[in-house]
DNA sequence: ATTATAATATGATAATTGTCATATAAATTT
DNA sequence: AAATTTATATGACAATTATCATATTATAAT
């Protein structure tokens, strides 16, 4: 069993507030594992009873439509917490976690991270805080799906994908997506979305090749997605 | 200055966790105003500066997007508190706050809410919860305007305004929104709105008088919200 | 390596939704 | 009460997006 006190991820999340005794504690009721690419962590309506730390790696947060589509809520990688919100409330999950590349997850259990809410006011604080950013950033998105078309949806996304997992030494994204993914992270049909980013590929604001996507034009993406 | 302890609004926010003695400190530093219909509570980017709490009317949260556009994220109601995420979080306001009705409302500076916060864990938890809800609330509006058609949605709309607000003696949903704010709500163009609103009377779905919305085929409705 | 399967791509077309113009009705102002 | 402004309504049309069909390419399985 790894020490979480060693733990460097731990330090970009709300658990950096929890001192040496807290961190030893919980390094003891703890679980470790590996989750391989496309596997779930935790369904919808599931019950969690706990939360998850993501030591590495990435997973999609989605929700199945009546229609039968994933929407892809938000991404979370290294150094963040799954399922807090599902706990705070005391309800199953509202949202499925499946990793987008093969992860390091510990697992907490609920009692102990309640633990902490008691005794420790800036873990809750942290806590608090995480969870309004991701309300501000649901908000926000909310806002561009009802206000902004496909395309500078499409846009955005591609800057967004950019900025936060960065690219690889040919400038492609390094978070692999595929078509359908990206097309459930902007709200629309598969097809559409290979459409606009052909459109793009013609207009010389990316390139594709194959699963890759390389940004070429910056500024020009920035333009249409406002 | 009315006394905190008798509002009976507050049993259905966060702060019935608060005892008597906190509740007197509250009455002390507390603001009551009354806001009119149309009246701006906050802005989206003004510094608010401690949280809102609603004693009576309704309003709704706004964010204003490139187009130009007003997209209503939440309706807010009596008993329920405003501004905490932007409280919590130590940021601007990321929506603004529109009274749809006449509204008293108080004002709670943030270093007395702040203080409750370390002193009183089973208000902090019902702030977190609150949030988590909102979250949640805000998750699934999301996913909504992503994956579902303007119609589904102006169905769905319909009938949460029913749910939430009630219905007037003739039947008439209680809370009045503009064409315009409907519009905002489900993310569409107010001639589009307008134009749905229209066939759904033809359907026999709705009836409309002026600007009151009769619902006369719930089922109908729930049909196309899926 | 060959086959099977899944992902990406693109055309054709239909459905949905947005935009602009204009009419009518309602609310406000003078 | 008349005039002005604003909200609601509807037609005409364009733009966007979804759906279905079908290639083509990539990936996985045998």
């Amino acid at each position: 069993m790894s020490k979480c006190e060693q733990c460097i991820v731990r330090e970009f999340s709300s658990l950096k507030a929890l001192g040496k005794d807290e961190l030893l504690k919980m390094a003891e009721c703890k679980t470790s594992m590996q989750v391989k690419k496309g596997e779930i962590i935790f369904e919808e309506g599931e019950n969690v009873n706990g939360v998850f730390c993501i030591k590495d790696g990435v997973c999609k947060m989605t929700k199945l439509s009546q229609n039968g589509k994933d929407q892809i809520v938000k991404l979370v990688k290294k150094g963040e917490l799954l399922g807090q919100r599902s706990m705070i409330s005391d309800e199953p999950a509202n949202l499925s976690a499946v990793a987008l590349e093969d992860m390091q997850v510990c697992f907490i259990p609920k009692n102990e991270i309640m633990g902490f809410f008691n005794q420790n006011n800036n873990f809750s604080m942290n806590v608090m805080k995480t969870i309004c950013g991701d309300l501000k950033e649901a908000d926000d998105i909310l806002v561009g799906l009802a206000q902004k078309t496909v395309r500078e949806r499409l846009a955005y996304t591609l800057l967004y994908l950019e900025e936060t997992f960065g690219i690889n030494p040919d400038k492609s994204l390094k978070l692999q997506l595929s078509r359908e993914e990206i097309a459930g992270m902007i709200g629309t049909a598969t097809e559409s979305c290979i459409r606009l980013l052909s459109e793009l590929k013609k207009e010389n604001a990316i390139e594709l090749i194959g699963k890759k996507i390389i940004i070429i034009d910056r500024n020009k993406l920035l333009r249409i997605a406002n």
